[in-house]
DNA sequence: AGATTTAGTTGGTGTCACGTACTAATATAG
DNA sequence: CTATATTAGTACGTGACACCAACTAAATCT
């Protein structure tokens, strides 16, 4: 049924980018789903891959509440996905790591999703996703350096 | 405290932009937070900004289930930020429009989130905005044909 | 008219994020 | 070296949100 489509109209960059954004989250949303996860639970997994940071690193990490990762890291530890042990240099501090369970479970669900953003992108020609990256990267950059935060992650743990 | 910066490591096109559209939603988010109202609400209300959906229709632009539309109208018409009404042309059927308040606060938040956008992608130059802009377009105009949805709202009724 | 489909609401469940109040461990002061 | 302040994390209560299943009412199809 498609419509007559006279005038393509466009979107604002502003409009284009909050759309993209909401189906990037959306087909993300899908996948973690299939495997029994929210996509907090995904995102902090995920985080987990590359790190073994203290619960408030997390919540640095991910922008919520201290007592927002408590919970979250909560119901993780629940399904095995993750375990939490004291830190030797700070007795108040917790390092969470991720189980060979949630580690699969992560790889998993981002080789899904990895597979659907490709179907995503596949419309595109091959410069312009590698543009796509490209720019999103920088973006991306820039903005991890206004906040302090190292995009790459890189650390096993914050020494 | 820039670190050292020796080898500017990659994203990979999957990674930037899941990352991308995380830093977007957040974005969104916290306008949304000053002004009082969810993620949620204020997508609804953006979507109300040029149509005016039924409760069902709502629950496919926005790919939720309807008992979820009820709960989010509901609360969005407790607020006097949108309107009920039946449809004159199918007794079953609710129309949703928003209310003068309800676009006085959209145009706000979109206002704001548009200047956060803006700053965020302030060090591109004009040429890479064009092009991110476009392609995210693409995409969704490839993504919107394959859900049968249309992009562009257009519409104030469905007829 | 009677059966079926469609639009929407209700009620119950689980996730999630927040704020406040609390405990325990570390750091700082005197 | 105790006394206080700060820091990391948890516990608890609240509200938003999204889902599913069950339901009502209007429209459609025999």
């Amino acid at each position: 049924m498609t419509s007559p489509d006279q005038t393509p109209r466009h979107l604002t960059d502003v409009d284009a980018l909050a759309q993209l954004s909401f189906l990037v989250q959306a087909t993300l949303e899908r996948r973690a789903a299939r495997a029994e996860v929210s996509l907090s639970l995904t995102r902090l997994l995920g985080i987990l891959r590359d790190r073994r940071p203290t619960m408030y690193q997390l919540a640095q990490l991910m922008d919520l509440d201290k007592s927002s990762v408590t919970g979250l890291v909560e119901r993780a530890e629940r399904r095995g996905l993750t375990l939490r042990s004291r830190s030797p240099h700070d007795g108040r501090s917790v390092l969470v790591t991720l189980t060979e369970e949630g580690r699969a479970l992560v790889a998993q669900v981002a080789a899904e999703f990895g597979r659907d953003i490709e179907q995503l992108l596949g419309a595109l020609t091959a410069t312009d996703r590698a543009a796509l990256t490209e720019i999103a990267e920088r973006v991306l950059i820039t903005d991890a350096g206004t906040r302090g935060i190292d995009l790459f992650a890189t650390e096993q743990s914050g020494t």
